[in-house]
DNA sequence: TAGGTATTAGGACAATTGACCTAGAAGCGT
DNA sequence: ACGCTTCTAGGTCAATTGTCCTAATACCTA
């Protein structure tokens, strides 16, 4: 097999297990069973856990940045681009009941062990940060737009870590109806209206 | 020493140790360290790791229910209580920007690694919850005090998440503030008032 | 003071970790 | 078929992990 393809089967399964694990929990024998390799072999695609840290985080941008672009080049109102992000948390509803969201996740981790790629991880939320400034923006929302998206980054962040901890889907559901709620309120010019909250939690 | 006070030691110790670097990332000999004593004595008092890391749990969770019943001891408005818990997010602002939210971040690593003490760990989570709730039902909403309470919770999740991501103390006062205005909105028979977002933020 | 219990220090243990080396297999252009 | 680069398997290495044992010390009671 080329290396190149070698490199990116390791890649992608240490983005699968850094995130089902974590990344101090993930050894190289987990990922080189994973993908059938030899233990020893790895040190010729990557000389440290660290490098192979940047790659799984170089990768997630990359999927991340196409998810975006994807979503922006749908011809949707801004409104309906940032409710494409909300409803993340429910396509998405297993895998972050089971381990979180990704980025969090990661970001926390990598803050707790004082890991040099800790700011590169955070790059993961300025992507979504500027998406979402971008839409708030086109909303008609300049002034207050990255104040908004870090609001609603906030949000998904405070759901994910809950949904993990409760495995209660009943709630994210709830949350993301009272996000829907406070997205149709930011629209300019619209009267005042409450956030209202639905009760369906059991 | 007597063994009690060696065993709290340890155990304050362990709690600030899997709080600051994670509980994965902690070994024995770091707490050895800390303590003072040395590694194999640690077996006298604890048997394994996973027994060190319940006692630290039921340390949080005292020194939680304790400070939550001095709270609801004073003779506050329920708003006023609520704003106590609110407040967390300020006057522990540098440790959760170093570190998160000690509650989110450990049942987030707990979920990761599948451990048994995961549950345990949400029993922390319980604790503010049902505390948030009784609150919001003598505030008048009784019908909705558990989801107005994993709303609150959520929210503070969200804020520490980013917090430790960013490292972004405006962006704390400024969700800390839309949390104040939040709340105030929810005053029963108040008049529809909109969550306002103040604009502070870098 | 004597005797027994409570507590400690220091080290041994196997297992696992990330890192690294080397011999050789596989692939490819000539 | 040749030679050269690319890639791989298996193993070694020191360090660290949680666990566990034992001899010695500190402490308290009689």
């Amino acid at each position: 097999m080329v290396a190149a393809a070698t490199r990116q089967q390791i890649v992608e399964a240490a983005d699968r297990l850094f995130y089902e694990r974590g990344f101090e929990a993930t050894s190289f024998a987990d990922i080189a069973g994973t993908v059938g390799l030899s233990r020893g072999n790895f040190y010729y695609h990557f000389k440290t856990k660290d490098e192979l840290l940047d790659a799984v985080i170089t990768h997630r941008l990359l999927k991340t940045r196409s998810m975006l672009d994807g979503w922006e080049a749908k011809a949707e109102a801004p409104d309906e681009r940032i409710l494409s992000f909300v409803n993340l948390l429910i396509v998405n509803q297993t895998k972050i009941m089971a381990h979180g969201c990704p980025v969090g996740t990661l970001c926390g981790e990598l803050a707790k062990l004082d890991h040099i790629a800790k700011s590169r991880a955070a790059e993961l939320f300025d992507l979504f940060r500027h998406w979402l400034s971008r839409q708030f923006r086109a909303f008609g929302r300049e002034a207050e737009a990255d104040a908004l998206a870090m609001h609603i980054l906030m949000r998904s962040q405070g759901v994910a870590t809950l949904a993990a901890a409760y495995c209660d889907e009943i709630f994210v559901r709830n949350e993301v109806e009272n996000m829907r709620a406070w997205l149709a309120a930011q629209r300019p010019g619209t009267p005042v209206f409450p956030e209202t909250h639905s009760q369906q939690h059991s």
